[in-house]
DNA sequence: GCAATTATGGGCGGTAATAGCAAAACTATT
DNA sequence: AATAGTTTTGCTATTACCGCCCATAATTGC
């Protein structure tokens, strides 16, 4: 290490806690990052001309302190903008957001399951490309894009799909889209991203867990581990395959969040019912927990995870599943610690993990902004 | 940052360069390292005089290249020494190494089962003390000390263990043996040390793999992900429960190892039997290997990792059970990549496990050898 | 013994960190 | 309105350490 890469660090370092916190003053930096203060006005003097930083008017305050007011620094959040797009079968959800992942607008476009692969990407294409004129966001403002798709992901971008999707299989998704923008694209599995998402509201606070993400064609497993998603070999992780026990008849309420899904209405008058009191849906209930329960226990005993999450239709449920599960794993050696919670997200953590990966995936760029090896299009005076 | 950290750094990398690798020219380091000559220089003068490095002499190569012989710079392996206890129902086994996990002795010491825990603690001490003489190590001069136990071992440092060792369940191991010694003693359970050791021989290139150790009691999984042990919440990843599916009388093959056991010679018996072909004995594998594959398809498909390894007794009948798990695998559907093979190790898997651990608790200390917060007790004159 | 080759050791310059001090900007008091 | 008190700021000085360069030392091959 030599001391460019020494101040890379400290810059770095710097605008990760302008990033993660709100404008500061040199005394809170100081404090936070233990640098001196010398250090740091030289910092925030490159991280202002680079554009990542500006001074902000010192905020009014009740009671102001004496001496001489201090100046304040604020991360732009409004100096690039990410994409998320949540490819399913029968739609594609594109959202444009800033980089704080504060959402700057949405389209969301049906179309028929059995589309074909060019005829998906060209509207695809076509569902980006009037977001962005929506929003007002030019393409090239555009630092980082991250797609969902069902499916493994393979480490060489491209997917391995059991069914659905035409044309899907062996392609490679990342290599299209990437040809739609001038920045790094990912694409990744939604269960996946779906617990990357969740991780945004605990980050640091819970390192492991694992999240079980059901809809209307399966059941995928996101691990987070050390509070970072954990892929597996090929991307192959959280694959799981209960369907020994995991009988179709069970799978009823999973069709409750896929508007397409044949069983769509009846899972959801089941629910309704089921909220009611209804005997006869309570049962339903207990019967995917009894069906979830097997499962659940080997994740629990094997990786004693802090918690485990119910995302997906699992999680539109919750208020009624996690009691059946919990009496339902009783039966079962329930390890102690492991608790069992219902996502925060809802339908949005899909969405809510791609913008996170984009976060994440700009990372090391975002943090290690002055001379970085592909330096982003970052324009000082962009958004003002 | 500061230089000073910097400088650290630098000097830990450059040492473990050294640690890991043979002896080396100032150029070689400088290829590895990428500092400059002048900076390896003086961090070499320092690494010397603080006694971690010593100049070797120029090794008699067959051929002597041109120019001025470069000096040639070595890790001082011998420098400080750690110890690894392996504890057991029925047995205390101790090593002690030195810092490049070299065993400079063993001592083995039998004991009834059911020796409650001072008595044990007593023998334990004595058990030490007698190696430390028998090698001539000062006991100021062991710098990690590492246990394994049956059981789970808490964040907290007390086990908890299901059965067998009286006065174990609760009791704080680490505490107990830290006062034996002047340095810092770790105790974790022997499987997931187990796991370590098999991570020693391959290191950098498996990052991610199930270590499945069976003996006479219990199917322990040590996990290692991105080639770190993971411990899961409270340390209890990998206390699977397979006893639906794995009836006890599956189990004969288990007490392979375990010397007092009651079925260790049965087991033997069936082996030997197996290995020239004995269809009833097949059959007793094959009966382990179905009672194992619903357990290992589950893991293969949560974690995808890259391998699942076979220890402990599984490891001593790898050659019978390989094969024989691989058709029982097909039954289900395996998964593609995940490759199922056997420990290296063999017994000593735990032994060597407890080593690895040593030095990867040294590790901050060892790589961070100027000016550490609490310096290691070395000598530059010891072993000389 | 001499040229060629390679390693060593120390001086020099540059970068970036810390430390410290006087000036600036503001509040509170008289 | 002037002044005292407080806090931030701008700047210079000092220090640490990395990279570069060049003279010198040690060895091989002719």
């Amino acid at each position: 290490m030599d001391h460019t890469e020494m101040r890379q660090r400290n810059a770095a370092e710097t605008l990760g806690i302008l990033y993660r916190g709100s404008p500061a003053t040199m005394a809170t930096l100081q404090r936070e990052s233990g640098l001196s203060r010398r250090t740091l006005e030289l910092i925030l003097d490159d991280l202002t001309t680079t554009g990542w930083v500006t001074e902000v008017p010192v905020p009014a305050r009740d009671v102001r302190p004496v001496g001489r007011p201090a100046r304040s620094f604020a991360f732009r959040y409004d100096a690039a903008c990410i994409v998320a797009v949540q490819l399913e079968a029968g739609q594609i959800h594109a959202t444009v957001a800033d980089l704080a992942a504060s959402v700057l607008g949405r389209l969301r476009v049906s179309l028929p399951v059995s589309t074909d692969r060019e005829e998906r990407l060209a509207l695809l294409d076509d569902c980006i490309r009037r977001l962005l004129g929506q929003c007002g966001v030019e393409r090239s403002s555009v630092v980082a894009v991250t797609v969902s798709t069902p499916g493994v992901v393979q480490d060489d971008g491209t997917i391995d799909l059991p069914m659905t999707m035409p044309g899907w299989t062996g392609f490679s998704l990342s290599e299209a889209v990437g040809k739609m923008f001038d920045c790094p694209v990912r694409v990744e599995n939604d269960a996946k991203l779906a617990a990357l998402g969740e991780k945004w509201s605990r980050d640091g606070d819970v390192q492991d867990f694992a999240y079980i993400f059901g809809d209307s064609e399966r059941i995928g497993v996101g691990l987070v581990i050390r509070n970072e998603l954990y892929r597996g070999l090929n991307g192959a992780a959280g694959e799981v395959r209960w369907s020994h026990e995991f009988a179709l008849e069970a799978t009823l309420l999973m069709h409750l969040d896929d508007e397409d899904a044949p069983g769509h209405v009846a899972a959801q008058a089941v629910v309704a019912a089921a909220r009611t009191g209804e005997p006869a849906a309570l049962h339903e209930v207990e019967r995917l927990a009894h069906a979830l329960a097997p499962g659940i226990t080997s994740i629990a005993w094997l990786l004693a995870p802090e918690e485990i999450i119910l995302g997906g239709s699992l999680g539109s449920v919750q208020d009624l599943l996690i009691p059946a599960l919990e009496s339902a794993l009783a039966e079962y050696d329930r390890p102690f610690a492991t608790k069992i919670r219902g996502s925060q997200f809802g339908d949005q953590s899909i969405v809510t993990g791609c913008l996170r990966m984009c976060v994440e995936s700009l990372g090391d760029e975002l943090f290690m902004p002055i001379a970085a090896p592909h330096p982003l299009p970052l324009n000082a005076d962009f958004g003002r």
